[in-house]
DNA sequence: GATGGTTGGGTTTTT
DNA sequence: CCCAACCATC
């Protein structure tokens, strides 16, 4: 070992050199937040090479490819890069995929296979619902595909399926006693278009190396060191790959934590990290509980929360940092409120604390959260980055041009197809195509197949419509033939060049079809840094299969982050905020219903998995931490009351201080007429004390609004502005329009108005901030 | 038979 | 607010 890689080691501290330098054999490393894993997975995977280990023979596996990117760098920095980029590592879903297309024939699969997105087996599931003629309110198709994805990652196949009376009879029960058939139909139908979903890159691996034990004593052979990080969050086909690749030489390394597990959802099994002692006997673990990263106040805290769970590895996660200041929780009246105050902190920070833009990071449980952060935060200029949401490759314009690639790389594509035979509009309408389907599965050939044979078939298709079918499919071929002699970019352009994406985006003048030209622009950029990229590469062609392959499981978070270098503040979901750090973390929208989420307080275990979720929210924040919640919040457009989280209360008080701002607007005169009175700072549990006296008896739900009210038709101070029809007003973010409809009476009083930009909008007039022009 | 406008229904989190 | 399915029109 040379001395420089000595001495970067010496940077460990003793807990995390002892995994680093385990040898042989299987070894756990149970983390707590902050303490450095990935440190512990980098060194070791450095160490491992210098101790002579090939780097082909490394397979490590993380949770997102930017992970995985940023690990092989950190490597490449300590052993040298060339060394560096033999190293097997990816996440799951990218690592399996490369490996089954090598091995695609051995599964009938063409090696070019398509990856089917969440959108494209929802379009396949829902078919499958209307050709079998099941009434589509019973069998909702996204319920559908959650039970089948359920199913493959227990690995539960169609056959496992009509083996098991009890998942027959649960499904018979709760009223859809055919969805064997269709799991089956939809299982039959992807493999005829040569197509698997993101679950069967999984399900398919393991059945490759269940059925194929030559090809699994190669892969055991190949990957004689594993190491899976965040195994937390593996489901059962996952570790159930893992073990099967680790059985020969059992040098299995996984590290995780199971207080930040947030993706039962998905199948995630927290059995895998719970039982990992009882699979490996001779398992070393080691753990990892001094925080690095977070103030103690911050670190005590996240600690606090967590002991509410019952089903946990005890761990104390401990830290020497300094103590911080309190977390700030803020009360806001409504979601532009919350917009506000994040954007107002965040400018206020930067100037008396000469911060930078991405010290900050605004997270939140869903994404339709981010509307109004980003509102407040364009209105005070601060530049920001949205992760996650719709990413790039599913926007509409997007997908159908991708369609149309994947349709000439895999004519089989059957969801390609479909969505493009009529777009751009080439009179080709759903009685065609219904006709075409009839036939396709009579012949049981593609539909592209039907197509192109369509005259020499009796289909009962209208000469005219004849002829439009023949000039797609002679469209599509001459695609197909130039796609031998291009590269990725060349074809890609040709094609839209061709099909014309560009005239027919461009009769939508508005600021959001301009926007789409633009991503169109975008990605014929991205293939042709694709193609100029893959000529480094030695055994790279460029061509479209390869881009194709690439960007199937590519997220937000893994591309776009390097190609600018804008200073700016991060949005994201919590989720996405997992195995990442910021100096100073906003965690907005905690209110019941929302976080915790309505959808998961059904069971303990579903709460439990929401609290781990404000759990890792919490531990993202290094120096300082706030919290907000709102009274009431826009959802689908309705202006809803809410109650704060549970988790608020959860949070040991010692480390918390409660914030009413009273510089927002309309919020002090309701707080100077009410139960609240002066006192800035305020204990929530004397809130919620003298609310429950006013509303007598108890109501379950808190409501505010309602009770500020009751309080106020008494002495009425409330104002509301006195809106008359026709009148025209000026709104702070909606501009100028008329007044055409007033409804309600006293604060409760709503008015349409007409706003000359934004179109009608229906106000609650004591929070519409009006002017009357 | 295709197209475009309207309505009504549904929204957690992601590879 | 956004998408899919439906219906009326060409």
């Amino acid at each position: 070992m040379n001395e420089e890689l000595k001495s970067s080691f010496n940077t460990l501290n003793d807990a995390q050199k002892e995994p680093t330098f385990h040898k042989e054999g299987p070894l756990i490393v149970i983390a707590g937040a902050g303490s450095g894993k990935t440190r512990v997975l980098t060194y070791r995977i450095a160490f491992l090479m210098s101790e002579g280990i090939d780097p082909f023979s490394i397979l490590a596996l993380t949770f997102t490819n930017k992970a995985a990117r940023e690990m092989k760098y950190r490597i490449g920095q300590l052993v040298g890069e060339s060394e560096a980029k033999s190293l097997w590592m990816g996440t799951f879903h990218s690592v399996f995929a490369r490996i089954l297309r090598s091995e695609a024939d051995k599964l009938g699969f063409p090696s070019n296979f398509t990856i089917y997105d969440t959108q494209d087996s929802d379009r396949l599931i829902s078919s499958v619902i209307k050709e079998m003629g099941l009434d589509k309110d019973i069998y909702k198709y996204k319920q559908i595909r959650n039970r089948i994805s359920a199913f493959k990652n227990s690995l539960i196949t169609v056959k496992a399926y009509y083996s098991n009376s009890e998942l027959q009879e649960a499904d018979a029960m709760s009223r859809r006693p055919k969805l064997g058939e269709i799991y089956k139909e939809y299982v039959s139908r992807c493999f005829k278009a040569g197509a698997m979903d993101f679950d069967d890159l999984l399900l398919k691996t393991n059945e490759l190396l269940n059925t194929h034990p030559n090809v699994l004593a190669k892969y055991q052979e190949r990957f004689r060191y594993i190491l899976v990080d965040e195994y937390q969050d593996t489901n059962h086909s996952q570790y159930l790959i893992v073990k099967a690749l680790a059985d020969r030489y059992q040098n299995i390394c996984v590290v995780g934590d199971d207080a930040q597990s947030i993706y039962a959802f998905r199948g995630a099994n927290i059995n895998n990290i719970l039982n990992f002692q009882k699979d490996y006997p001779d398992v070393i673990l080691y753990r990892l509980e001094q925080n690095y990263r977070s103030t103690k106040t911050i670190v005590n805290a996240a600690n606090s929360i967590i002991s509410h769970n019952k089903n946990k590895i005890d761990k104390v996660v401990w830290t020497s940092n300094d103590q911080g200041s309190p977390i700030q929780i803020n009360r806001l009246l409504t979601d532009s409120d919350e917009g506000r105050h994040v954007a107002s902190s965040i400018f206020e920070f930067k100037m008396s604390e000469q911060k930078k833009n991405s010290d900050f990071a605004i997270l939140y449980r869903t994404n339709a959260q981010s509307r109004a952060m980003e509102d407040a935060l364009r209105k005070r200029d601060i530049p920001y980055r949205i992760f996650g949401g719709l990413s790039f490759y599913q926007r509409k314009e997007i997908k159908d041009i991708l369609a149309y690639l994947r349709l000439v790389v895999n004519d089989k594509d059957e969801e390609s197809l479909k969505r493009i035979i009529n777009y751009p509009s080439r009179g080709i309408g759903q009685a065609t195509i219904d006709k075409i389907v009839i036939a396709a599965r009579h012949y049981n050939v593609s539909l592209f197949e039907i197509i192109k044979r369509a005259e020499e078939l009796e289909l009962k298709i209208n000469s005219g419509t004849l002829i439009k079918l023949s000039k797609f499919s002679r469209l599509i071929k001459r695609f197909q033939i130039e796609n031998e002699k291009l590269n990725a970019f060349e074809i890609a352009d040709l094609i839209i060049k061709n099909v014309g994406f560009v005239i027919e985006l461009k009769k939508d003048a508005t600021p959001e079809g301009v926007a789409r030209i633009e991503n169109v622009e975008e990605l014929l950029n991205g293939i042709r840094d694709f193609t100029e990229g893959q000529k480094e590469i030695v055994d790279a062609s460029g061509n479209l299969d390869e881009f194709l392959q690439d960007i199937a499981l590519a997220t937000d978070l893994d591309s776009k982050e390097n190609d600018d270098n804008i200073d700016r503040v991060s949005l994201m979901t919590i989720h996405l905020a997992k195995g990442l750090e910021f100096p100073i973390v906003f965690i907005v929208g905690l209110e019941e219903d929302l976080f915790p989420s309505a959808m998961s307080m059904n069971t303990r275990s579903e709460l439990e998995e929401e609290r781990r979720l404000f759990y890792v929210a919490l531990t993202r924040a290094k120096q300082k931490a706030f919290l907000s919640h709102t009274i009431s919040r826009y959802r689908w457009g309705k202006l809803i009351d809410s109650e704060p989280s549970r988790f608020i209360e959860e949070i040991d008080p010692k480390y918390v201080h409660h914030i009413i701002p009273t510089d927002e607007y309309n919020f002090k005169p309701l707080l100077d007429n009410s139960i609240f009175d002066s006192p800035k700072i305020l204990n929530p549990n004397k809130i919620q004390i003298k609310e429950n006296l006013i509303s007598n008896p108890p109501v379950k739900k808190i409501n505010i609004l309602r009770n500020l009210k009751d309080n106020d038709s008494k002495n009425d101070k409330i104002k509301v502005i006195d809106l008359k029809l026709g009148m025209e007003v000026e709104h702070t973010r909606f501009g100028r329009g008329i007044v055409e409809k007033i409804e309600g009476k006293g604060i409760d009083k709503k008015a349409i108005i007409n706003f000359n930009v934004h179109g009608p909008k229906n106000l609650l007039l004591r929070f519409a901030k009006l002017k009357v022009l």
